[in-house]
RNA sequence: GGCGCCGUGGCAGAGUGGCUAUGCAGCGGAUUGCAAAUCCGUGUACACCGGUUCGACUCCGGUCGGUGCCUCCA
């Protein structure tokens, strides 16, 4: 079996995984939260980690793949009180849609998509076990994780306490004993979401909920986390610290998860994707003008651990490079794949931590070989393999069949067949033109003229 | 200020201690009425300066440049 190799931030470096379990994997991702509309970098971690799920899936028996929806947060209160929407509307609406684009986007539904506000009681009994075992302390309403109790503190993001607070540019809340410490739980005013508590009616901080998620769903230890590489600090840091005490595992960083993954940003045209700069690519939009695949595409053609700068011309190239593979599938329509033939350099290559663009090369690599059998059933695997290429070529293409007769644009490309003919050039010409204003271009083949939307 | 990442041909983007990455674009050719599509051919690129080495784009050190996190932002 071909052994699978992932860089891992907590190690900082690559090794090859070694799954706790071989008979079931588990891997978990932070998922939105959900009071907008998804946006490119969203998309780049659903990607990321629905490939690596993938993968997974074809190396393992059984995986399970778990990423949240995070729907009780600050943002979404927000959102509510700005637009007066009921707090279930929001989250509702924007969950439905988070999964339309990301479905759009080739990317899988996770096996489990736990909601936050069904784990509220996992996260109090966390907490609990934090206070018990003096991690944790309630103070004011909050209850709160006492950084300095936990010596690995800094373990996954490389800095030290001390650091911490040199860098400090928050300001420190009179209930907090360290400076450091983060919420676990706070107090909900009364025209907030809230749940009752051993510390109040409240609600749960911003990083309990993935500690209570994970574990509830997939068991402790599992095998990766993964998430944005901005997650690396605070969140991931405080989900160790709050899962590794909790258990009474204050030593061991792994006790968790045992790899930890992070994803890069992308960028737009060299740019940061914000608010102020109004560049922030929604997947909704780009849905209306480029197809979901070439999306995907262009989401995978870096390294997922580089940063992604969007621009028009990688969408061109994406697009291009898609349209190179299904030609090609197109040409073997009528051939029979070779059964257990696999495109071996392909999983290599996406087996050495998700290298994509290798992968890309080794199927255009794959092109310079004839059209056979065995080539069609190695694109389909690599296809298989990345969920690119699924679609009918003939659709994808949008190609009109010489067949289509009662199709008005028949009549147009048998005027343009005879003006060649007759050498009547200038109204062949004419024709060509016309179509070409209509959004087609003629390819002309032994067959005949086709059409191909451009 | 602290921690980290990156600097490859016009552009995008992998990789390696000595052997063509790949794609897009460009150029030349085949083909075509002209195109389009397709096919063939075509680019000793690895920020700079030192060091290690028989040999470095690849390892080590430094310089310069860019960039991320430290602000509940994937």
């Amino acid at each position: 079996m071909t052994q699978l190799t992932i860089f891992n931030s907590l190690k900082r470096k690559k090794e090859q995984f070694v799954p706790v379990n071989s008979e079931h994997v588990r891997l978990y991702a932070c998922g939105p939260t959900v009071y907008n509309y998804a946006h490119i970098g969203n998309a780049r971690m659903a990607v990321v980690f629905d490939l690596l799920a993938n993968i997974l899936k074809t190396l393992y028996p059984q995986v399970t793949y778990a990423s949240n929806i995070t729907d009780v947060d600050d943002k979404i209160i927000k959102a509510h009180k700005e637009t007066g929407e009921p707090i279930s509307a929001i989250t509702e609406k924007y969950t439905r849609i988070y999964n339309e684009d990301m479905a759009a986007l080739g990317c899988s539904k996770p096996d489990i998509q736990p909601r936050a506000t069904e784990t509220i009681s996992e996260m109090i009994k966390i907490i609990e076990q934090l206070i018990e075992r003096g991690h944790a302390y309630a103070a004011d309403g909050h209850a709160l994780f006492n950084v300095p109790s936990f010596d690995q503190y800094g373990g996954l993001s490389g800095r030290s306490r001390d650091e911490q607070i040199a860098g400090a540019r928050i300001e420190v809340a009179s209930y907090k004993k360290d400076p450091a410490d983060f919420v676990l739980w706070k107090p909900s005013k009364d025209d907030e979401p809230g749940w009752d508590s051993p510390w109040g009616r409240g609600r749960p901080g911003w990083h309990i909920e993935c500690s209570a998620m994970s574990e509830k769903h997939l068991g402790l230890p599992f095998d990766i986390h993964g998430g944005g590489a901005d997650l690396k600090f605070p969140h991931h840091e405080n989900e160790i610290a709050q899962s590794c005490c909790a258990h009474g595992e204050e030593s061991d960083m792994e006790s968790y998860s045992k790899y930890w993954m992070h994803n890069g940003f992308v960028t737009v045209e060299g740019e940061k994707m914000s608010k102020s700069l109004g560049n922030f690519l929604l997947v909704n939009d780009l849905l209306e003008k480029y197809n979901g695949e070439v999306l995907r595409l262009t989401l995978l053609s870096a390294h997922y651990r580089q940063p992604l700068d969007w621009s028009e011309d990688k969408l061109h190239q994406s697009q291009k490079q898609l349209d190179r593979f299904y030609k090609r599938l197109e040409q073997m329509s009528d051939i029979e794949a070779e059964k257990d033939v696999q495109a071996d350099k392909v999983l290599a290559a996406l087996c050495d931590d998700l290298n994509t663009p290798l992968a890309l090369a080794e199927i255009n690599t794959l092109l310079k070989e004839e059209n056979s059998p065995t080539l069609k059933a190695k694109l389909n695997h690599a296809g298989k393999l990345l969920n690119i290429l699924q679609a009918d070529p003939s659709t994808w293409l949008d190609i009109y069949e010489k067949n289509m007769t009662t199709d008005e644009y028949e009549d147009l490309l048998q005027e343009r067949t005879q003006a060649k003919a007759d050498k009547n050039w200038s109204r062949a010409d004419e024709i060509r033109n016309e179509l070409a204003a209509k959004g087609f271009k003629i390819i002309d083949t032994p067959e005949g003229p086709k059409l191909e939307k451009t």
